[in-house]
DNA sequence: TGTACATCAGTGAACGCGCGTTCACTGATGTAC
DNA sequence: TGTACATCAGTGAACGCGCGTTCACTGATGTAC
């Protein structure tokens, strides 16, 4: 049974946006091939006729993951994305959530050309982030540049903790909420002195 | 070949040591069994003998992480404790680094009991670098409280988001040197504006 | 436009492998006398 | 203090299982005429 190459690419596409998802709710190693094509509603033995392995799958899993949270975030200002960002729907949600906070943990055990998408995807975020400081000045530009990176790891680091709590613990809350409000309140202050 | 009282107790707590540092450096599912015995000097089917599961060895190895983590932090003051967090030698040694750092992605993915380890670990250490702050007055303590939380899981973020970019890449190193700069720039700089 | 045939995405059984876990066995320890 | 025996940490083979990957096969698609 051959199929349409319309088909072909909407059946790759499926399994590239399944495999984003399902590996951001429970780590590359928590989903099987199998279960990867069962949820794209094919069956595992095509596999190999899109993807030369499972760890190719996962880097492009990781791309789309990475393009998407950019997207998202590319008409809405820091303050917004930062209240989206650092909110339980955000965190109890991972699996339509940052690709960041979701596998940075499993990124850093992954090859270099795993580890090469996550650092071209915090680049793309960056500019995209950046972008909305128009200023020429180059010293300005650094500085935008070096509150973006701040700010992300900041939030990265708030919803990775929170979610290591257990379900509904207070702790877990608390941590969001102080990191909501000191990220916040530093986007409206000016530059820490040096 | 039975073994004396002292030698048994000697042989788990080194299984728990090595587990504690190779889950640290490769994940829960990125070390087996087998493979935790023998770093120990023992073989694997003596593993249940000291513990129900290998859940349950996870369990107590991220509790020695978080414990050992708190005790490394109690004698030093909070910039001294950032500076050394936040530097290459930390994230390029997940091994003998901080645990929630290495395993927080890991532990969300993980039952109840595991996250719950860490949210004790996670209280035990604030309470720590709470405890340089000596003031009496209920809002100042929780004032304290907030920012250590917020430094905290700035400094998560950072490692976490450092060691999934490619080894030796400028943005990894530059993740750790903005937030570093920032993280001590807020230490020394008044409570933040409501 | 209609026919004949090569292509190749998708199927499902099968592969070897490593995993967590179990088990019968060993033999020095530690206890009872 | 010395002897006899029960205990149980440690061994290594074996278990079932699910994993990533391979393969012979299918049959509609898309191409060549």
């Amino acid at each position: 049974m051959k199929v349409t190459k319309a088909q072909v690419q909407e059946n790759r596409a499926r399994i590239v946006a399944m495999a984003s998802v399902l590996f951001r709710e429970r780590g590359y190693d928590g989903v099987g091939v199998a279960e990867l094509m069962a949820a794209a509603g094919l069956t595992h033995g095509g596999f190999y006729k899109h993807f030369k392995s499972k760890a190719d799958l996962m880097a492009e899993a990781a791309a789309e993951g990475l393009a998407q949270s950019a997207a998202n975030t590319a008409d809405i200002d820091v303050v917004a994305f930062v209240n989206q960002y650092l909110s339980r729907q955000h965190r109890d949600a991972p699996g339509d959530g940052c690709t960041m906070a979701a596998l940075c943990g499993d990124a850093a055990r992954q090859p270099e050309s795993i580890k090469a998408v996550f650092a071209a995807g915090i680049e793309r975020q960056l500019a995209i982030l950046e972008s909305s400081n128009e200023t020429e000045d180059e010293s300005a530009k650094r500085e935008a540049r070096a509150r973006m990176i701040d700010t992300m790891a900041h939030a990265v680091g708030a919803i990775v903790l929170s979610r290591a709590c257990p379900d509904d613990s207070p702790l877990a809350d608390e941590i969001l909420e102080v990191c909501r409000a000191q990220i916040l309140g530093q986007l409206r202050s000016p530059p820490a002195p040096i």
